[in-house]
DNA sequence: GTCTATACGTGGATAGAC
DNA sequence: GTCTATCCACGTATAGAC
């Protein structure tokens, strides 16, 4: 199995189940590799496949944000897309943030450069396109920290109130959030 | 040792760890109660803990929430005493909120009840604070969810970015979202 | 590269003395 | 009401065969 591939099945178990949740026997049942399998291809065992993890999801924020969000269209239909690639990721809401999951826990001592890092990829790209649109760069950069916030925060009620409303209304406000006053 | 003296106690190891990095080992040192002294109070181990923990939770959100947000002065001064408690509870951005930690994890499945009354309590009463400034019912509820959301998601930034700034942001704002267009 | 088997610590939980 | 001692299952990790 290529390393890749078994990543990608990696990721949905810290994902759904947190790192203290992501036990070799759910993550051996996710790659159908044997625990010993694990250990060829991630030596240093459960903090080595988190790390990969992470990694592939920068590389993956890189590639399914930055071009997007980049792309030559108006700076709102950038974020049109870019929400419904969202709703589309969190299952309408429903589907847990890896990147939160790590943040909150013990987790983010240990890959706190790399969550740091991811949350940056995809704030950076959502201000690149506030500035395109004229937008001060201060200004642009607090913005999509709000919209991350708010995207952030709009699934943690999504699974504590059972009510995935919350989580559309704030994809729904999302060019509003970055673009205006 | 008192059964709500315990709790206290045991709250902040769920809310630092999340419901499995809660292990014995920290609930007995958190408490100074050995394992078996735990079970005494608590029959049903863990599971029952945390149930014990959300209900203090709630119990402590209506007396802390309620009435300073039902205090008979100017709506906008009640939120900013919220503010400021919410500031000082969350150690100024720099403490993960106990609801998220379990929302978020397996431990929703099993609390599920408790967390979203938690949330509701807490929404509830913001949601109020709108109604005697004179906002319509349905609105006041999505501004007290939208105040709740931005408070979750800036602790997740908080954590993951390691800059409280946005937390400190969304607090500003918060007599904004909640009376504001 | 993947497996079976195994080692070792820890987590949750209980028995029973005081 | 708290303790010490103990139990069993599971979690992480490794050895070694194929």
């Amino acid at each position: 199995m290529l390393r890749e591939e078994a990543v990608v099945r990696l990721v949905e178990v810290f994902r759904q189940y947190g790192y203290d949740g992501a036990t070799l026997a759910r993550l051996s049942n996710a790659t159908g590799l044997g625990k010993a399998s694990l250990y060829h291809h991630f030596p240093n065992g459960k903090e080595e496949m988190a790390a990969a993890v992470l990694d592939y999801l920068k590389l993956k924020l890189e590639e399914g944000m930055l071009v997007p969000l980049r792309s030559p269209i108006a700076p709102i239909d950038r974020l049109l897309t870019m929400a419904h690639s969202v709703d589309a990721y969190y299952n309408h809401g429903q589907r847990a943030c890896l990147l939160a999951m790590l943040a909150l826990g013990e987790a983010n001592d240990i890959f706190h450069e790399q969550i740091q890092q991811a949350l940056n990829v995809w704030i950076d790209a959502l201000a690149g396109v506030a500035i395109d649109a004229g937008v001060e760069a201060a200004t642009a950069r607090q913005r999509a920290e709000d919209a991350i916030l708010q995207i952030q925060g709009s699934l943690i009620l999504a699974k504590g109130l059972g009510d995935t409303a919350p989580f559309q209304r704030v994809l729904a406000a999302l060019p509003d959030t970055l673009l205006t006053a």
